[in-house]
DNA sequence: CTGAATAATACTGTATCCATAATTATGAAT
DNA sequence: ATTCATAATTATGGATACAGTATTATTCAG
């Protein structure tokens, strides 16, 4: 029974994640909500105690997100929540839409057949991403903002694996996690739903024409419309 | 890593690092230089007891490393070096291009003063690249290939300080650190100095002419032909 | 001699404990 | 009353101890 059987596999999946990764991801979840705010001391006692847990994990959770860059660790001063000034919002936007504009083109680039080695998707993938932009629109034409907002989740997640580039994808999921420091939501604002659709047509008009060109030049402006909205959001929230 | 007072800065600086901090630099090195070869195992207690510590900052030195990907984590089965596929570095290197390619369209943005809000930086500062460049040439005349590619390493940092985005450098750095853990070096592959070189050229004739979209294209390609030279080097090492 | 079942071992994950540095509180002196 | 020095408190960093699980070794049956 200890062979090595493919069923390992399916276990590592199964087993229960350590106890420092469960830690790391309520923290995570915290520091999102806000209920640790950007820059707030983080007791690590308290929230050990509090958890129900010793230090020790809840340490090692820690250095994960100082490796993240949530949280900063100021050697024998403890811990801090990251916090995010106007200046690294408009160093981060820019980067997000190179990366985001990439996939686009890989993604376009498979469909299209072109991309050496890795095969030629099925159109069945890019109905599948045609089917969540649909979910999209319904959701704006119900102005029901978080169902869109996870939706459009959806839709970059579909795109990244549509590119099948695992680490452009980690970049760009390391990179959007610093954006969910800031909670501010660009989505309330007023047309940016209409707009951001809008965009994204562009984007599906693009990589339909197998033009992965214009289905990256679409997604950057995309990203940046983005940072464009929330810096209305800074002045008038 | 954001706004923080410069005093805090300073205090931080002069702090000894704290001893998970020197743990995982040590570890770093030894990854680097294949004394833990890519899929070993790490054997906690063997190397507490080397380093003279206990298995605590030595764990929480390899969930740092783990959150940066040089090692991985199998749940209750211990700590092994993460190991980089062929296919990995088909991934890597184009994404390393495409950001390579921004700092050098950034830095020669700013150089031209044309970037908003940073200030215009002072031909001096171009002058410490050329200088640097000179370097490069030497080293390469006298076929030193370690100085040249440490000076390599500088050419590059020091573009990325001219470039002035943070998160950018932060993300080549986090990427660059995946290429490592491959020991084989292109540049010592014949006739890939003095390509290099050329390519460097290039991109400082680029900067010069304030062409940012040339010198992004250049320092794109520079790093691409980087691959291409390693990948000769898999065939006959 | 081979293979399975079981016992022994080793290692990981977590908790507890201790030492040291940092912060706050207290008190004296100007 | 304010400021500086010193003492008390608290939190961090590290070591050690222990429990649980995976791996290896051993034994026994076929």
């Amino acid at each position: 029974m200890n062979a090595r059987h493919p069923v390992d596999a399916v276990r590592d999946s199964l087993a229960a994640p350590a106890l420092y990764e469960q830690v790391a991801e309520r923290l995570r979840t915290r520091i999102y909500a806000h209920e640790l705010a950007p820059g707030a001391w983080i007791d690590e006692q308290g929230l050990a105690d509090e958890f129900g847990i010793s230090r020790t994990p809840l340490r090692e959770a820690l250095k994960v997100l100082a490796a993240e860059g949530l949280v900063v660790l100021k050697p024998r001063r403890g811990c801090y929540v990251a916090a995010l000034a106007e200046r690294d919002l408009d160093e981060i936007f820019p980067i997000l839409a190179l990366l985001e504009g990439r996939v686009a083109e890989e993604a376009t680039r498979r469909l299209a057949g072109l991309e050496a080695g890795v095969g030629r998707l099925a159109s069945a993938d890019f109905s599948r991403l045609e089917e969540i932009h649909a979910d999209l629109e319904r959701h704006a034409a119900a102005h029901d903002i978080d169902r869109f907002f996870a939706t459009n989740q959806q839709f970059h997640s579909a795109l990244q694996e549509l590119a099948g580039n695992r680490w452009l994808s980690q970049l760009i999921d390391d990179t959007r996690k610093f954006l969910k420091l800031t909670r501010r939501d660009s989505l309330r604002l007023d047309g940016r739903l209409k707009q951001s659709l809008a965009e994204h047509r562009a984007i599906l008009a693009a990589m339909k024409k197998q033009d992965a060109a214009a289905a990256a030049l679409h997604m950057h402006n995309h990203i940046l419309s983005g940072r464009a909205a929330l810096a209305k959001l800074l002045v008038q929230p």
